[in-house]
DNA sequence: CCCTCACTACCAGATGGTCTAGCATTGCGC
DNA sequence: GCGCAATGCTAGACCATCTGGTAGTGAGGG
C-alpha cells in the first residue's frame, strides 16, 4: 500500500491527489485492456461460428493433445463445468463442425475419446498464432524491472481479486470510489 | 516460438533466453489476473442471480444515472448488442427482480426511460465496493516509474489485441506457441 | 458363475435467453 | 393532414443448457 502522507483518522483511506490520480490512470489502462481482449474473443468466437462453450472445448481438446493426454466426454464436461448431457451435444456438435471426432477407448468399452481434428489445430493456429507472437514479442521487450513491476501489480491485483468475499463497503463513500473504473459489475 | 539467438541486426531482441524466460513470466501472470477476474465476474453473477447481459445492463443503467443521463430501452438494447426483443424481456427481468423501473419520458409519449432502484446500487456497491477500493489502493501504490511501466505495457498489449485481423502466422512453428500461456482461444 | 453396484454415454422433456417478423402508438416533415 | 420514421411490444421459433432416466459395460463378492 502507499498512503504514506496524511491518513486523516478514518480508518479508510484516502489516497492523496497524486497517488489516486495515478491509481485512476492504471486501473483505465487494465479496463481498457480487459475489453480488448473480450472483444477479441468475441471475434475470435464469431469467425469461427463458435459459441464460448465450444470454444473452450476446443482449446481443451488441444491442450490435451499437445500434453499427449486423452481425454473422454466426462472428462471435457466436468472440466467445462456442464452436465453430461450438454457434454453429449457438445460433442455433437463440435463432430458435425468438424472440430473433433469420437474414436472408441482401446481399453475400457464403455467410454469414448474426444480428438481435435488437424483442421481445428490449424484454424486455432491460424486465427491466434500470430496475435500470440506478437503479444510475447512485448512481453520479451520489457526491461528486468519493467516486468519485475507488471507481474508484481497483475499478481496483487489477482490476489485482491481471488480473496474478495463480497464484503459489505463502508457506504457513503457514494460517488467517489465506482465511478468510470468501476471493475466493470 | 522464439526463434533464439541468431537474431543479429534485426532491430528486435537480441538476447533471447532471459527475454523469453521474463516473456514467458509476464503473459503467464497476465493469464492468471484474467482468470481471476473472469472468475470474480462469474461469483458476482451467481451471487446476484443474474446472467451476463442483466450485469451489463445494470451497470449501465447505474452509470447512466450517476451521470445524470436517462436512457430508455433502444440505448440500453444498442449498447448491449441486442435486438429490441431481447431488450423488452431484459427489462422486464430487471423490473421483476427489482433492479429496474420503467418510468414514462418526459416528453416523447412513444418513449420509456429506464431507472435503476437504489437497491440495485446498493447491492452493487456492496458486492463490488470494497474490491473495488482494495484494487485503487494496490495501484495507487505503485511508485510513478512502475506505474508508467505497467500503464505502458497494458496499452502496447491492448494494441496487439485491436490491430489483430486475424492473419495467417508464419506456420510450421506447430508445438512451440500455444503451450501455457496461450491467449486461451 | 452371476449378481449387484458403479460408471459411461446418451435420450427425452423442460427452461431461459436470444432471434426475426410484424404491430400499435406516437412524433415529425412536407 | 398525411405519410414515413421511430419506439417499444408481442408472437413464434431456435439453441444451449438443465434434470431425470436408460442401456451398455466394468469390477468385485457371494
Amino acid at each position: 500500500m502507499a498512503q504514506q502522507r496524511s491518513r486523516p483518522s478514518s480508518g479508510y483511506w484516502y489516497a492523496p491527489e497524486p497517488d489516486r490520480e495515478r491509481g485512476l490512470n492504471v486501473l483505465n489502462a487494465l479496463r481498457d485492456y480487459r475489453s480488448a481482449e473480450t472483444a477479441m474473443r468475441r471475434r475470435t468466437r464469431e469467425s469461427m461460428g463458435m459459441n464460448e462453450t465450444d470454444m473452450l472445448a476446443v482449446r481443451f481438446l488441444l491442450q490435451a493433445e499437445q500434453a499427449g493426454e486423452r481425454i473422454g466426454p466426462k472428462d471435457l464436461g466436468t472440466k467445462l463445468g456442464i452436465s453430461s448431457a450438454s457434454t453429449t451435444t457438445l460433442i455433437d456438435r463440435l463432430v458435425a463442425s468438424g472440430h473433433a471426432r469420437r474414436e472408441d477407448h482401446p481399453t475400457d468399452r464403455r467410454a469414448l475419446v474426444i480428438r481435435p481434428t488437424t483442421g481445428s489445430d490449424a484454424e486455432v493456429r491460424a486465427t491466434l498464432g500470430g496475435m500470440h507472437a506478437r503479444m510475447m514479442a512485448v512481453a520479451a521487450s520489457l526491461s528486468d524491472g519493467d516486468a519485475r513491476a507488471v507481474i508484481d501489480f497483475l499478481t496483487r491485483m489477482r490476489e485482491v481479486l481471488d480473496q474478495d468475499e463480497h464484503q459489505i463497503p463502508p457506504a457513503g463513500t457514494s460517488s467517489g470510489a465506482a465511478e468510470g473504473t468501476g471493475p466493470s459489475v
